[in-house]
Formats: structure tokens, sequence, C-alpha cells
DNA sequence: TAGATTGTTAATCGATTAACAATC
DNA sequence: TAGATTGTTAATCGATTAACAATC
């Protein structure tokens, strides 16, 4: 009787997901006790009701009248997605991309424990990194292996991304945040997320210069 | 006729350019000379009569029986999006991630050009980044105005975070792309991009737990 | 009880895809 | 001419939204 029911999530539900979570885990440091899905809509730019339906593919976690308990909604959507639980993750690449990762606060946050930082550069390979020690790239597949690790984040320069990417996969890792602007290969295993900025910002280009006519032709 | 018809342009059809792009760009690289829609499905994981169909909201690039001329589409599809000539940008925080952005080559490659890199932090003013000087973030609004700046990009620390985003709306940025993990709140003159890679991760993870089963239950 | 807001159905809208005639 | 692949239509599919009865 309904939220089992496993049925087909349409993937752009799974996407909105983590949006509303980052907003409730907002509205909590807020203090926020209830929030209306009509709220919900303003703070997250998705329809009511949309929100509505998006949830009740998981079951019913509303009260009529009141709204959604924001700590309640918090705990189901991260059960939901599986980072109700921590994940470990190891990142490639120990310069300044790398270091700017390991110092996201926004990971760990939601769970994501870097348990491991690996560089090729024999200078930076025993240097600290937060409070984690530099490892040579030569122990990756022994450390994700070791700690049964799925998620690799690659922040190494261009030339070694696909490189790196191989030998993560083949290491059995089964996420990829692929933080350079190369286009990667990745076997069928393996999920890769290319977190390339410049794709949004040239989508946003068309926006910018419809927006302010065509005035400026050369 | 056609071609110039900008009759309400899908959105989906805008964010899929940008990823066209990137591939064709890759494929001039490697010295393709034409490419037909079904191989840059194959690149793009993207339906090939769809791509067709986007293609011709636009015009009619390609030749039948022949495939897109690379080159030409490369050209198009850069002039619909406006990258096609360059577009200034200032860069706020200049610490590890601003390093990271500072540096990364996939800004130059698609015509974004990081004309100023401010910091609030007296030690790092004055110091170089890259070919540039960092400069006192207190010059922001200054530099935005003369330079007739439209892109800012934000990497500060959290704390730091609304407070330029303010900042750079009222000196009248059009875009700011959002790297740290706050949501930040904006007029609506200006367009917010959240580049927050844990939102993805999290996404991700649904699917991954997914196809393991449930079998760790702790 | 009266007011509010959910859960859910039904209607709308738009995007995706298959198919094929046009044409290189 | 024969083969290939586009441009485009028409059919399908799914997602979005409006509306409202259920109910807190």
């Amino acid at each position: 009787m309904a939220g089992g029911t496993d049925q087909k999530i349409p993937a752009g539900v799974i996407e909105r997901l983590p949006l509303y979570l980052n907003v409730l885990i907002h509205l909590k440091q807020d203090g926020q006790g209830t929030v209306s899905s009509a709220r919900l809509g303003e703070l997250t730019d998705v329809n009511p009701a949309q929100i509505r339906r998006d949830l009740t593919h998981f079951g019913s976690f509303g009260r009529r009248g009141v709204g959604y308990d924001v700590v309640a909604l918090i705990d189901r959507v991260q059960r939901i997605l599986g980072s109700d639980h921590t994940h470990r993750l190891v990142l490639v690449g120990a310069g300044n991309l790398g270091s700017a990762i390991a110092d996201y606060t926004g990971l760990r946050k939601h769970g994501f424990i870097v348990s491991a930082v690996f560089d090729r550069d024999p200078a930076r390979i025993g240097t600290r990194l937060g409070d984690m020690v530099v490892r040579d790239v030569a122990e990756l597949e022994r450390v994700v292996t070791e700690q049964d690790i799925r998620i690799g984040v690659l922040a190494v320069p261009p030339d070694a991304a696909q490189g790196v990417a191989d030998r993560l996969a083949s290491a059995g890792i089964r996420v990829i945040l692929n933080y350079t602007p190369v286009v990667v290969r990745v076997p069928a295993s393996v999920t890769l997320h290319n977190t390339d900025p410049v794709q949004e910002l040239l989508h946003t280009l068309y926006y910018l210069s419809r927006r302010e006519g065509v005035a400026s032709d050369g």
C-alpha cells in the first residue's frame, strides 16, 4: 500500500529532489517547523502541484491543512536519495581545484567523505591537504578496492583525465564526477557527471543576448 | 525566410546546444570534416531525430545524404548562443577555487575572458594569479561599470557569498555563476547559476543504490 | 465549524520519437 | 542511378498544471 511502489519514477522527479532537500535544510536552519508546497514552490521555482505530485511517488508525507514537517521531510528525501548515510569518495588531483573540492563544505553537509586524495606529482605526495595526506596516485586501485569506494572525483590536468578515468573505472568505481573540461569516455558500468560550468554559461548567453536586443552588431 | 524565426525556442533546445558544441569542437580537433546526426547522437546521448529537429529551429545547416559540416555547424551554434565573440567576466575570490577557475581552459576555449580578480584579504591583494594581479574587492563596482562587464563568478567563502552577490547585482552584472554552496538571492534582473556538484552527486546516488539492490541495510 | 493545504484525478501542454518524402 | 541522410510531418509519450474532494 503506497510508499514502496518503485514504479518507474520519472527522472525529472529524482533531479528535483536534491533541490528540495537543499531548500529544506535551509528552512531547518532558519528554525521553520513546517512548510507548505506553496512556500517550497516559491523557494525552488517549482510549481507547488508538481512538488506534491513528486513527493507522492514515494508516499504521503504531508498533513492536509498544515503542510510538511521540515525535519521529517528532510529525513524522507535523504532516505529516498540514499544520502541518509555517509558515502566515501576518492579525490584525484591535489592542485588548486582538488584543494578547493577537499575544502568544500557542501560535500560534508550531504554525507560525502573524502577518503583519500591522490596526485602524481612527487612534490605534492606526502603533503597535507586539510586533515589528509596526499598519496601517490599509484596507490589508487589498492585504496579504492580495500575501502570499497564507489565515487571518484576527477580534478587532474586535462592530459591526465582519460587515463585516470580508465583506472577508476577498472578499479570498480561506479560514479565519476569529472571536473576537467575533457570529454571523458567511460564504460557503461560507470555513471559520469561532467560538471562543466562553461556549458551552463553558454546556454545563459543565449538569453543574455536576446534580452538586450541585437543592438551590438559587431 | 526560415532561419530568423525567433518563435519561442523551447528551453530544452537551448540547453542541448552547448552539448552539441562541445562534441563538435572535439570532432574538429580530431579532423572530422562532416558529421551525421546519427554520429552526433551517439556522442551526445541525444536522439538523432531530436538533434535535427533542434537545429531546424534556427535554419537548415545540413546537406542531405552527407551530414553537417563540422566547422560550419560550430560557427552557427556559436552564433546562436552568442559565443562567437568574447565575453569578459570578473572573478571574486582568489583562493584555491578562484585560482582553479582562473586557470580553467574551458573558459578560454569558449571565449570567456577573466578581466579581473578580486579578493578581500590584504595578504592576497597585489599578488599575481596567472597573468593577473589580484585587486581589492572594494574596486569591484568601479571595474564592473568601467569595463561594462556582465558576468560575475562567485568563488568566495560561504559567509561572503550573499554580500558579494548583492554588490555584483547592483553594479549591473547580468549573470552570476555561484560556486559557493550558499543559497544566494538575486534580483530578477540577474540570472543565477548555481554550480553545486553535490546536487548532481545526490541525484546519482538514487540510481546507485537502486542498481545495487538494497543489500547493505546498515 | 471554518480555513487551509494536501493527495490525486483529469485536462493540457510540450517534448520526444518514428517515419518518410525530399534531395544531396 | 543508388545510397545516404537531411528536414519535417504526424503519432506517441510523458510531464506539467489546474482543479477539487478529502481531511487535518
